[in-house]
DNA sequence: CTTATATGTACAATATAACGCACATTATGT
DNA sequence: ACATAATGTGCGTTATATTGTACATATAAG
């Protein structure tokens, strides 16, 4: 997921250039200094609200045409360049392949837990479902005292909007596919 | 134009209190501090849009969610709680009526120009157009050493994407309506 | 009532956004 | 070529966003 400020450094640019304005112009358009411009088409400054509203109404293009990231038909995502985030002593290993974006309504996730690796997630929002397919291993799923033990192949569905409880209770790596549904 | 910022600090505790959340949850899922949440929340201050970013995606909540203004059917603006700007060494004086709004593409004005008031207006962006309509005394709009004089009543359309100058030349106070309208 | 827990605010310290000015470089005109 | 203006960047200063800790108040538990 690329950061948010050099989408809108991108935008600002491309906007400020099509239109052919300079630094100056755009300064005097919006009220914002010269310099900060600058450096948030640079990428280097990440715009408080109340200048990203000055450069939006300066402009006159809305908050979106700022801050929307171009979405490519194909997109294609490699392990390798993921940024993976680890819980339980490194045995919960989180791979987020297709983080939350606002306009769709899920993430997916790929999970990997060592022999023996166990997580505690809190209750997500209301209304939460997750959708969870094991590849490898064996997955135990503890929801309010009740455990559903899967295995390779296996899948489930459970509404998340409560504490609920990862489990490896072999000693082979078990390997599954997660995704988070968030309704409304 | 009531501030942005505390468009944004209504709308995101709405968000938290409708989610039953603390602002140790909130910032547990935004992995932004409880004290700038409670901050944000209070109006105190103007989120970095980094934070926003983070705000957002820690609620699952779209970017506009967070900045939208629930507009009133109705909605009226007294003259006198109406912030205006001068020019001219205060012989222009600008009412900013309706601002611009990014879903519209036009804001509304009311000028008044004081006797032998006189304001060079650089030009808007490409497409621009201004809508006047006299209401007192007598205007002059001078587009590319054109001059095109107006009295009461009169009304007149043009291209404000080129420089223009705005004219009072008589003695008495000159009294318009002034609508700009940005195109695409 | 007392103790513990949770929730929101006040405060001090730090990081960084925002500004004004000066500089380097590039266009523009003569 | 030269002067002039315009454009974008570097720098020091100021304003403020952000954080962590401590505090106050409320809420729940015993």
């Amino acid at each position: 997921m690329e950061e948010i400020h050099l989408v809108f450094a991108r935008n600002l640019k491309a906007i400020r250039e099509k239109e052919k304005l300079s630094l100056e112009k755009v300064s005097q358009l919006s009220g914002v200094s010269k310099t900060m411009i600058g450096q948030i088409e640079r990428g280097e400054s990440s715009p408080t609200l109340t200048t990203i509203w000055k450069i939006a109404n300066g402009l006159k293009v809305s908050f979106s045409e700022l801050i929307h990231e171009p979405q490519p038909e194909t997109e294609v995502i490699f392990g390798e360049d993921i940024q993976f985030l680890t819980e339980d002593h490194g045995k919960y290993i989180v791979y987020p392949h297709f983080p939350f974006q606002k306009d769709r309504r899920f993430e997916i996730y790929r999970i990997e837990i060592e022999q023996g690796g166990t997580l505690n997630a809190e209750a997500h929002r209301e209304g939460t479902e997750e959708y969870l397919t094991v590849f490898d291993g064996e997955l135990i799923i503890r929801i309010q005292d009740r455990d559903y033990r899967l295995s390779s192949g296996d899948a489930i569905r459970f509404k998340a909007d409560r504490p609920h409880t990862y489990i490896n209770p072999c000693d082979t790596v078990t390997r599954l596919s997660m995704t988070i549904y968030y309704p409304r």
